[in-house]
RNA sequence: GUCCUCAUAGCUCAGCUGGAUAGAGCAUGCGCCUUCUAAGCGCACGGUCGGGGGUUCGAAUCCCUCUGAGGACGCCA
């Protein structure tokens, strides 16, 4: 909550302690922004809870307790009951503005939430295969794990950001194949890309890099070689690019984390060895399963094939447990929807792993659906006809593309016009905000604001409604980052801007009448300033100064 | 068939722990630049919150059910 409901809280708090002799936890005390402007900055419903347990009617407790709080030297300029109970407040001026020098000393670190270093969080998210280039579905993914990171991390949270690279199984040993196909292609010999392989324009492209570098001296390697061969230079090239395309998207991952490395550091061998001792393991045809149904999960699981060979499921697992024991409390998993039935095996070999399965969240990012010239856009690596993010953002941009997929919530079905998002920007609403920021740069850079402390003067309206956004957003943050949404901190930022246009278009600043309103609302601009520059960072998005 | 996610304005989406008259953007119509950036502001138009029950002072929000959309149900990854 932030500073003023804060100190409301605690006054409602002590009012009903002493009207009704009643202890509320700050958590019960619910303080609102009304929507309507008749109903005052602030109002809570706290009577209208209490009604059933005083067993009295809400507006006669409503007056209880704004008898109560009129007795002491009160923050407010109008205390009012209104429809069924509802209290609703007017705070004095002085309240609202002493949120701006809070914001100008604090400038960078406004809205920096208490550091909490346990529990302590592990946010996987992409984890896209090595097998071709990141698309827009991914995009969704990206874009929401990072600002998520980020938000957690300014919330005050104990982040850390992981990729989990599958970089062993069929699908790469079918890229390799691919891959191989392609070059051999390019030294001009008849092979065709296998019928289950991947047929995308970008293993092409590598395949062309591969030959230009050493020219056709691997056309002649025996089979199994090369594909050996194209399978090391195959994901050289892939995580290379997988790594370009999401710093070029502002996505930041602090471990790298290699499904090969897995077993090469034992680690698939000893998960499952944990799991046979602790009696989770049965044999059935040659193959062993989990008994993942003792714990929810609708049949048990093979882990083993009887061909010897793991399933996809088996690493996974290792790698679950390797997350655990590196000592992260939380394991948040960002999936696309088509894992989600997933999630209840993982659930249960944490289960089986002595784990709490409570300690995995799993949030399921929707499938993106593309739509051009007015058509479902399908997309497929293994067809070729993918867009790929890069060519997304060639066309409209990172902080575009990642404002609107930070924008709506991640597990909605969602439609991207592909035209519209690649056309004239100004259609874009990312630019409404940093619009808002550039404005505010442009008054600052005629004018820096000055050390004051008075600002008695700001009393419009708008300079109102701004204080009021401005005093929130370190609750937004909380918010935003204990519920795992980060489209609240767009609304949050459209908010803002919104604010500041509404303002400038009413209230001049360099032009104001007279020296100190001046000087008032150029500290307040600053303020905006700061705050929607902050806000901004928070989805990765840049904060102009000049548009 | 079983399970998961969803269904809000013409379109794309919000709606924070249940609250007062359900909000933005785009689209449409009308105003506002001799004044700090008109990529903006203001006003208008537009919704039985998929249908039906229930819970309660009060439901878009919680529960049940039906319908519809997408997805998952492999000894693929």
């Amino acid at each position: 909550m932030n500073a003023i409901e804060f100190k409301l809280r605690q006054i409602i708090q002590s009012a009903v302690l002493t009207a009704y002799n009643l202890e509320l936890s700050f958590d019960d005390i619910v303080i609102e922004n009304p929507k309507i402007k008749e109903h005052g900055d602030y109002s809570t419903n706290v009577a209208m809870q209490l009604a059933k347990q005083l067993k009295n009617n809400p507006r006669a407790i409503a007056s209880s307790i704004v008898t109560e709080i009129e007795k002491t030297a009160h923050p407010f300029d109008k205390l009012e009951i209104a429809g069924a109970g509802f209290i609703n407040m007017v705070v004095k001026l002085e309240v609202l503005t002493s949120i701006i020098p809070t914001i100008l000393n604090e400038d960078e670190k406004y809205g920096l939430g208490q550091t909490k270093e346990h529990p302590s969080f592990n946010i996987e998210y992409v984890s896209a295969n090595p097998t071709g280039d990141l698309h827009p579905g991914h995009a969704r993914g990206a874009a929401i794990g990072d600002a998520l990171s980020r938000i957690m991390k300014c919330a005050g949270y104990n982040v850390s950001r992981e990729y989990y690279i599958n970089d062993a199984g069929n699908q790469i040993n079918n890229m390799a194949k691919s891959l191989r196909a392609r070059y051999l292609q390019v030294c001009g010999l008849n092979e065709e890309v296998p019928e289950d392989g991947y047929h995308g324009k970008d293993l092409i492209d590598i395949a062309q890099e591969i030959y230009d570098i050493n020219k056709d001296a691997y056309k002649d390697l025996a089979y199994e070689e090369s594909v050996a061969l194209f399978k090391k230079l195959g994901l050289e090239a892939e995580i290379l690019k997988l790594k370009k395309d999401l710093e070029l998207f502002r996505c930041e991952f602090d471990v790298w984390t290699s499904e090969q490395s897995l077993y090469d550091r034992g680690l698939v061998i000893a998960a499952l060895e944990k799991l046979k001792k602790l009696g989770h393991t049965y044999d059935h045809e040659g193959a062993l399963f989990l008994k993942t149904t003792d714990y929810g999960d609708d049949k048990d699981r093979v882990l083993v094939k009887s061909d010897g060979t793991y399933t996809y499921l088996m690493p996974d697992i290792a790698y679950h447990l390797d997350k655990k024991e590196r000592g992260y409390d939380q394991l948040v998993n960002l999936w696309g929807a088509d894992h989600h039935g997933y999630i209840p095996r993982m659930k249960a070999a944490l289960e089986a792993l002595d784990y709490k399965s409570e300690d995995l969240h799993v949030d399921i990012i929707q499938m993106a659906r593309m739509i051009k010239d007015g058509e479902e856009f399908k997309l497929s690596k293994r067809t070729g006809k993918a867009v790929a993010l890069k060519d997304l953002i060639d066309e409209a941009g990172v902080d575009a593309v990642r404002y609107y997929f930070v924008s709506k919530a991640g597990d909605t079905h969602m439609d991207l016009d592909l035209d519209m998002a690649t056309s004239s920007s100004s259609e874009n609403p990312v630019y409404y905000a940093q619009y808002a920021h550039a404005r505010m740069c442009s008054i600052l850079r005629v004018e820096s604001p000055q050390e004051i402390n008075d600002y008695s003067l700001l009393t419009h309206e708008k300079e109102r409604d701004l204080m009021m956004i401005l005093a929130d957003y370190p609750q937004w943050i909380q918010n935003s980052a204990s519920l795992r949404q980060p489209h609240l901190m767009c609304l949050y930022i459209h908010k803002c801007a919104s604010g500041f246009h509404s303002f400038y278009n009413e209230c001049s600043v360099l032009k104001a009448d007279d020296e100190a309103l001046k000087l008032q609302r150029l500290a307040l601009t600053k303020a905006v300033q700061i705050t929607l520059r902050n806000a901004l960072e928070l989805i990765g998005v840049s904060a102009p100064e000049k548009m």
